[in-house]
RNA sequence: CGGGGCGUAGCGCAGUCCGGCAGCGCACCUGCUUUGGGAGCAGGGGGUCGGAGGUUCGAAUCCUCUCGCCCCGACCA
């Protein structure tokens, strides 16, 4: 491609909306333009990264035995109902009505639209398994899109769904797609780190999120340093203390205290001059099971991931100031597990607690010399939010915390879609049964952000190779020299003939401009043409991620460029 | 949804407090010079100052309403 017909338009500032490196080199590139909040034009330059993503995803996919399907983007609400998401999805998801005023969705996934498909066809077990997936826009109506192709609104996913006759075979399938990511996700050249993770509204049994590692990912994810555990923060256990209980003799009973406005954690230890690590906090919740207490260690937080799942709790948010007046007959503040007429879930840092302090259930005063088990009762559990240094659940080794991009995830969904929309097959025995799904997703648009994310310095974007919307990037320096020129179009000719995809800046621009443009876009291998090593007989070819250039003979430059793109 | 902020040329911004010719840098067009890391000089084009209404002799500037965007929080494959 020269570089005088393409529609790259480079910018020397980033639009001021612009936070993290990806969105900003992305925008300078000219690779991507914001059309509206979290939706963006993707630019010849920004389509061609695109693309690559998509052919690795697709090779990596159809090798693994998935077929590509293709389903609409406008779904109609009654297959939403079906499924009961309908109602609960939120308002993430886009409705819309057509001109006969029914109702529609923008597909935010495709659980149902995929059950659909394969309900109306498979009927046997001889039809299973099945892997289908699709590379289509999705529409999520995000709170708060940010950072360029990150976190958008309409966004490119990979969306793969699997249907089995038997557990086996479908936890055999989520293996082969555990594998199949990591082989994508290392061609695209990422450093990433699969974790347990939660399920979410998608649902499902288990699942994994493969995340790349990045200081400005959304995602907070906790590996141990000792063995190969990691997962989400929200799915994070933590190894509880060994339980020991201390001896309660000499031990105090409680006892009130006045502590006038003190609601907080900071507030109470202040007051009392007692550490945090003494306070039991304690958080009422409203749940579809009732209203509930949570108790924590004041320097500790409640995971409410957790808490949600111990509870089996299908709704589930912080009570409001009215519900705690009349559960514990006192302001948000001074609640407490003594005395308490609701069910008290602790987690197990509250456990071994001793001169324990907590609210009194009563404006204006805690109590304190609160000894759990001796003053109240509760279910303890691992409820609590990793921290950097806890122990490891699975090994006697320490938790570290690190931020990660979510750019693949993948569920063992189970049978919660094909029994409420009725995907069933007939088993060896004729009974009928609904089919086992899996579904795995992988943000197109993401990793191509993620791979800038990684890669790039002060200059722009250094990109993988396979990733890269060019292999090499000729620079004559002085267009109107013709021996330059002419050599430069032989180059081009020879490497576009071998295959490479080659850009060629034919532009009669100064060598500076160009040479800002070509770090700035990040092809990985530039090639100099000027008068000065013509003369020699030579060019220089420069690595994108290496300083230096080296002189290279005219005739050797593709065998040169050969072995740099293919190692 | 709560709190904060911003909408002025394609991009980055000043001007708004205190009403009085709509500006600066980059980008763009023309000419000359220059030509290995975002050139210099000269000339030029481009704006319903987000929108609507109001106050005023006069509004980018003051008032009311509205739309959009951004940040923090809550929320979230």
């Amino acid at each position: 491609m020269y570089l005088k017909k393409m529609f790259l338009p480079t910018l020397k500032e980033a639009p001021a909306d612009a936070e993290v490196a990806s969105h900003r080199l992305m925008m300078r590139a000219g690779m991507i333009r914001k059309v509206a909040a979290g939706v963006y034009n993707l630019l010849p330059l920004g389509l061609r990264v695109i693309h690559k993503v998509e052919r690795i995803v697709r090779e990596e996919m159809t090798g693994a035995g998935a077929q590509e399907v293709a389903m609409p983007m406008v779904l109609p609400a009654e297959l939403w109902k079906e499924s009961g998401r309908w109602d609960i999805y939120g308002k993430e998801l886009l409705r819309l009505k057509d001109r006969h005023e029914r109702e529609f969705c923008l597909g935010p996934t495709h659980e149902e639209a995929i059950t659909d498909m394969v309900r109306r066809d498979v009927r046997s077990y001889r039809q299973l398994p099945l892997n289908l997936y699709q590379i289509q826009t999705k529409f999520r109506d995000e709170i708060r899109p940010r950072f360029g192709l990150m976190r958008g609104r309409e966004f490119i996913m990979k969306d793969a769904y699997s249907f089995h006759a038997t557990d086996e075979s479908a936890e055999e399938e989520y293996r082969n797609m555990y594998g199949t990511y990591s082989r994508i996700f290392e061609r695209c050249g990422l450093y990433f780190r699969a974790v347990e993770a939660e399920t979410g509204p998608i649902g499902g049994s288990f699942s994994h999120e493969f995340m790349v590692l990045a200081d400005t990912g959304e995602d907070s994810i906790v590996s141990c340093n000792t063995c190969s555990y990691a997962a989400n923060i929200e799915r994070a256990g933590i190894r509880p203390p060994d339980g020991a209980s201390l001896p309660l003799t000499g031990a105090k009973g409680i006892e009130k205290v006045s502590t006038p406005g003190m609601k907080t954690v900071e507030e109470v230890s202040g007051f009392l001059n007692v550490p945090p690590e003494r306070l039991i906090k304690t958080l009422i919740y409203r749940t579809g099971k009732g209203v509930i207490a949570a108790l924590v260690r004041g320097d500790f937080d409640i995971n409410e991931a957790k808490l949600k799942r111990v509870l089996g709790a299908d709704t589930f948010a912080l009570a409001d100031e009215k519900t705690v007046k009349e559960m514990t007959g006192a302001d948000v503040g001074f609640a407490g597990p003594v005395g308490l007429k609701i069910p008290v879930y602790a987690d197990f840092s509250v456990r071994d607690m001793r001169d324990g302090v907590t609210g009194a259930n009563e404006k204006d005063a805690h109590i304190i010399n609160v000894i759990p088990q001796r003053d109240f009762s509760a279910g303890y559990g691992d409820l609590r939010k990793a921290r950097q240094g806890d122990p490891c659940p699975r090994c006697a080794g320490a938790l570290e915390i690190k931020k990660g991009i979510e750019v693949g995830h993948i569920f063992k969904l189970g049978t919660k879609y094909s029994e409420a929309m009725g995907a069933t097959f007939l088993d060896e025995k004729g009974v009928e049964r609904p089919v086992i799904m899996g579904c795995y997703g992988i943000g197109i648009g993401r990793c191509a952000a993620a791979a800038v994310e990684q890669n790039h310095d002060e200059n722009g974007i250094i990109w993988p190779i396979p990733l890269a919307p060019f292999h090499c990037h000729i620079v004559p320096v002085n267009v109107n020299d013709k021996d330059t020129m002419k050599a430069a179009e032989q180059i081009y000719s020879s490497l576009t003939a071998k295959g490479y995809e080659v850009l060629l800046d034919d532009r009669d621009e100064r060598a500076g401009v160009k040479f800002k443009d070509a770090d700035l876009i990040g092809v990985p291998v530039r090639i100099t043409v000027s008068s000065k090593t013509l003369k020699q007989g030579s060019v220089e070819i420069k690595e994108r991620s290496k300083e230096g250039a080296r002189l290279v003979r005219i005739e050797d430059t593709v065998k040169d460029v050969g072995t740099l793109l293919e190692g």
